[in-house]
RNA sequence: GGAGUGGGCCAGGCGGUCGCACGCGCACGUGUGCGCGUGAGGAAAGUCCGGACUCCACAGGGCAGGGUGCCUGCUAACUGCAGGGCGCGGCGACGCGACGGAAAGUGCCACAGAAAAGAAAACUCUCCCGCGUACGCGGGAGAAAAGCUGAAACGGUGCGGUAAGAGCGCACCAGCGUCACGGCAACGUGGCGGCUUGGCAAACCCCACCUGGAGCAAGGGCGAAUAGGAGCGAUCAAGGCCGGCCCGGCCGUCGCUCGGGUUGCCCGCGUGAGGCCGUCGGCGACGGCGGUCCCAGAUAGAUGACCGUCCACGACAGAAUCCGGCUUACCGGCCCACUCCACUC
């Protein structure tokens, strides 16, 4: 799956996009540039209230191996995932869930 | 068998499905597909020391500032490590210690206590004189032992000595100085001497030794560039300005040279003070020699997700230039050596 790779790019969705919500994760969602036609990516972020790197690290593993399993990138939008204290302990089945809840409440899927 | 000390090692395993980063190979549509291989730690952490590397600065020396502080080694180097010494703790194996100087100077030593540092004063003790029946009172002289306080009281114990006492004298001990011997040294052992000096230097300080600054976001390259700037040279042939004209100057034109900033990309970037095995030297840290292996390299930042299964139910925790240490965090498991206690033969 794309990833968007530059800190200017995720600031600007920060700045601009729409956001959806959740105990699990929270949602940052943009549609892709007209022109861009294949420009649908994904990135994945987990701060400091997450944990230190290995919770960090563990709490982005996660989301990605959902998002995986939803059919990322989806089509039309770039999406931002943020990690949540609990996004690391959660089971699979919830996180599947909590993810695919704030895309339909976002339009994305 | 129990209790303990020191050191080393490990950090869930196995199977399946899907997936990530890098390298190699093969395809084609040149960034994708397939296959194979490799892929976090003992602390990767805190960033506390020491180096390598890079850039800047620099004749040499000194001062200031900072660091270190028993000795001898090891090392690229160290505030590290090894061995030794001394002190303290432990029955012991063993552990802990910034462990130079307090007669160079300054300063501090709470509370208590007469006094916390050129030692003087008080209670007190002894003797003499006077008063007084006696207890005692007044004056003079001598003494600092004993008692009280405290973390610490101007050496300790004993004998002699004395009016009572005191290193006043002597013996032993502690400490100081000095000599001899052993040791590379720290230091130890013994002799002799005069009898004596509180503690604190992670208080200022003194002495000895070490010491430029910043850090991989270091630093370098590509590049948007027919942009824009600086310097040198040529030309003034065409043109503009100063001028009536020439010389000259400024602008212009042409050629050459040069540095600067910023998102992006590349290098730096992993063959190294490297790991493992053997052997030799050394008590050891470590070093020499030989063999063998190539063992993460990302850049929103790669090791994961799900299922099954087994068990002692899995701690602390994620590389970011590299290496050597220190410190801190940590569920537990295994191995080796040693100590103490109990029991059996």
């Amino acid at each position: 799956m794309r990833t968007i790779r530059s800190n200017r790019e995720i600031e600007t969705i920060f700045l601009r996009g729409r956001r959806v919500a959740h105990p699990l994760v929270v949602a940052l969602y943009r549609p892709t540039a007209a022109a861009d036609g294949d420009g649908a990516r994904v990135a994945f972020v987990a701060g400091k209230k997450v944990g230190g790197a290995v919770s960090r690290n563990r709490a982005k593993r996660v989301l990605r191996a959902a998002a995986r399993r939803l059919g990322a990138p989806w089509p039309g939008y770039d999406v931002v995932l943020i990690a949540r204290p609990l996004t690391g302990r959660a089971p699979s089945a919830d996180l599947d869930a909590a993810v695919s809840s704030v895309l339909e409440r976002g339009g994305v899927i």
